[in-house]
DNA sequence: AAGCTTTAGTTCATTGCCTGAACTATATGA
DNA sequence: TCATATAGTTCAGGCAATGAACTAAAGCTT
């Protein structure tokens, strides 16, 4: 039975409840509800105290803690027709989260406000492939010194940041598993040095969640339980359900590339066989489509069989095809596993959707007849920044729902 | 990051909390700590405090809470080497729960106390195939009430109830969505009439579902996370995720039986193909084993493929050899979804697990390698009334965790 | 322009809960 | 018999939310 969840509850039996823990828990509720109004919109007390349930003395409370903290700040009057306007309460502006991305060929680093927008982002080419992880870093921690330097001179400070990686993460120890693309194993991160002195810390991601969390926040129709899938090199992926991202007991749930499509298929970069990355990673689109992997950088082949797809070549058309229909083998197995019924197509998997479309559906209607619908296949909204934006917008969230970790 | 859990935590914005939502979880954290008190051993109130953190004057306080509500009581002393022995707590064993069970040739129902003693059962043998659902119910109801009376002449009281389904179920509703082997399809159940007047009502479970939970009670090495697979008609599954059932986001999540290992299997009862249950459910075993699917009943069939294998009879063994490499496939590709390292077979996974091991094992290390090991496949400890056991063992779960519900 | 009405926000006494310290109760050991 | 150790209770103190009363500041009416 879907329980109705208690206003304040316990953990697993662990750590006692006391008064304390009330005011916390309400202080994230108040902050939320002023964070969850529409943009642009700047909800008095007592609005803050319509939509939480809880009384006027109790959010002017609240909100002098959180105005204390510096977490928000007063703007403006906000007149409500009749009687006395009311105090209008936002986000501060001049606090501020960095995202932060190692991907297989660039660094970047973005400051976003606490309500997400972007206030400064710098992208840096670089090669990371196979290169030893110190140098990578150091480069990135020099890129986010600078951006938070730019974001400090218009008087923002940034609190915490949020990095996203292109491999299998275990964030508690700030460490990297593996990353087949850079040739990473088990690298552990100094993140510290990323940030120094930041209050909240950094965060590591995996880049495909980290964008699923990216997609949770722009989707216009406010879906709250999807399936993101990544099409890069390598195919990575993201659950979302009730608007939390789904990790699995050890962090790595999602992980749609390598769901078994063809029993009797090829090897695969992970050690097993018949992976969907075998079918619908870039690598193996290209190789189907004919264009060989080591003549031209990757975006390259993607236009070219971009082009190619325009022109109705039939090698390239197929290839694409044959991803689709593999892609709807794995979205029926994954349906039937963690009961998820609305996908997200990113990266390559996007921009391919007109011509991935019809064959994924296809394969979605043969393997899980009725489980899906056309409208539940959609394309990401956040694009290439996706994994930047995510990271950054989990940290963010988090303090939300944390905001006594600011010594409030 | 894996977030330090505060000890009292709002739920995802909506209900405030307030100073009793405190005492609310403290009764559930000290009432969670004499349950889990190792059998035999009754907790003084002093080492309650010792265990929950709470201070002496609190547990004194809560427990006699509990003890007004009769969830727990007082027995005996508890010397503790010196000073004043304390006084034993334990769970009242006159509070009980019902179990219940619909399959597909018998119903049954069973009194069950706090403890998670079975006190009284009773199964009756009923062939509730392609019948309407009111006779069965109606059945039910009736076996309840002798089971509940049976235990009421023992002075215990049955506080409420689960029941466990072969079928997707939504418990919000009480509603069976499809049960195939009972050929029920969108039943509206009146749980109410099972258990009249019981203060805690009759909760709806999917049968692996509830199987599943069964395990996690009765598991000697406290696993915490795992895949139950149940082999019956039809092959269902049930996720347990820290200890928690994980149902997905309409309650259907851990669907085992269809996930595609073979794209050009052949068509399934969910209307699907080369679903796993099209290889490893009890009649394509059976067919594949040469074991014509009318002559006999299944258990009949199940002891001839049982002979059969022991004689080493090589069609018998290469139909259980294929089940168990498409079981490798699945799971696999479930581990990757969801992230789980762990799996237990029951119904006749269990039963055949001796030939199906070895190439269960080689499927796993050929498509997900390094993710299993073969101590991570273990056999289910429940048997048979594992459903019936963990709808009754989930039901005093939620009572632990939530004993405010008895009036206290 | 003065006064009424309406809404925003604050102040304050009350209640509920946990806490820590003091206290009572009851055992063992010398 | 008395010291010691442990269990459990009592009680004052602190913190948080509540609801009612109160102040503040606008629009509307006449």
């Amino acid at each position: 039975m879907v329980m109705a969840a208690p206003a304040v509850a316990g953990p697993g039996g662990s750590a006692p409840g006391s008064v304390g823990d009330v005011r916390r828990s309400n202080l994230a509720l108040v902050l939320g509800a002023i964070a969850e109004f529409p943009p642009g919109t700047h909800p008095s007390r007592a609005q803050v105290a319509g939509a939480t349930g809880l009384t006027k003395a109790s959010v002017s409370s609240l909100v002098l803690d959180l105005l204390d903290a510096g977490i928000i700040r007063e703007i403006g009057l906000n007149p409500q027709g009749r009687g006395r306007p009311g105090v209008g309460l936002e986000l501060s502006p001049s606090r501020a989260v960095m995202g932060m991305e190692i991907n297989v060929d660039y660094i970047s680093a973005a400051v976003v406000d606490l309500s997400g927008t972007v206030l400064v982002r710098e992208e840096q080419e670089r090669d990371n492939r196979n290169g030893p992880d110190g140098p990578v870093l150091a480069a990135l921690a020099a890129l986010a010194a600078r951006v938070r330097s730019g974001a400090g001179e218009q008087g923002v400070e940034v609190l915490g940041g949020g990095l996203a990686v292109p491999g299998l993460v275990d964030p508690a120890q700030a460490r990297v598993l593996t990353a087949p693309n850079l040739g990473w194993v088990n690298v552990d991160l100094d993140l510290e040095a990323l940030l120094p002195e930041a209050p909240l810390g950094v965060e590591l991601f995996n880049e495909a969640n980290a964008a699923a969390l990216a997609e949770l926040r722009h989707r216009p129709d406010g879906a709250s339980d999807f399936l993101f899938v990544s099409g890069e090199v390598g195919v990575g992926g993201g659950i979302v359900i009730g608007s939390e991202l789904f990790t699995g007991p050890h962090g790595h749930a999602g992980e749609v590339g390598h769901i078994v499509v063809d029993p009797n298929g090829g090897h695969c970069s992970c050690g097993g066989t018949g992976c969907l990355e075998t079918v619908a990673g870039q690598d193996a689109i290209f190789a189907a489509a004919g264009l060989s992997p080591d003549g031209g950088s990757r975006s390259a082949h993607m236009s070219a069989l971009m082009r190619a797809l325009q022109a109705g070549e039939p090698r390239s058309v197929s290839a694409v095809e044959r991803a689709g229909r593999s892609l709807g083998i794995a979205l029926a197995s994954a349906a039937r596993v963690v009961n998820i019924e609305s996908v997200v197509l990113g990266g390559h998997f996007a921009v391919l959707e007109p011509w991935l479309r019809a064959p994924l559906l296809a394969g979605l209607e043969k393997y899980a007849p009725g489980k899906y619908d056309s409208s539940q296949v959609a394309v990401s909204l956040v694009g290439e920044s996706g994994a930047l934006l995510g990271a950054a917008g989990s940290v963010i969230r988090s303090l939300v729902e944390a905001p006594h970790r600011l010594h409030a």
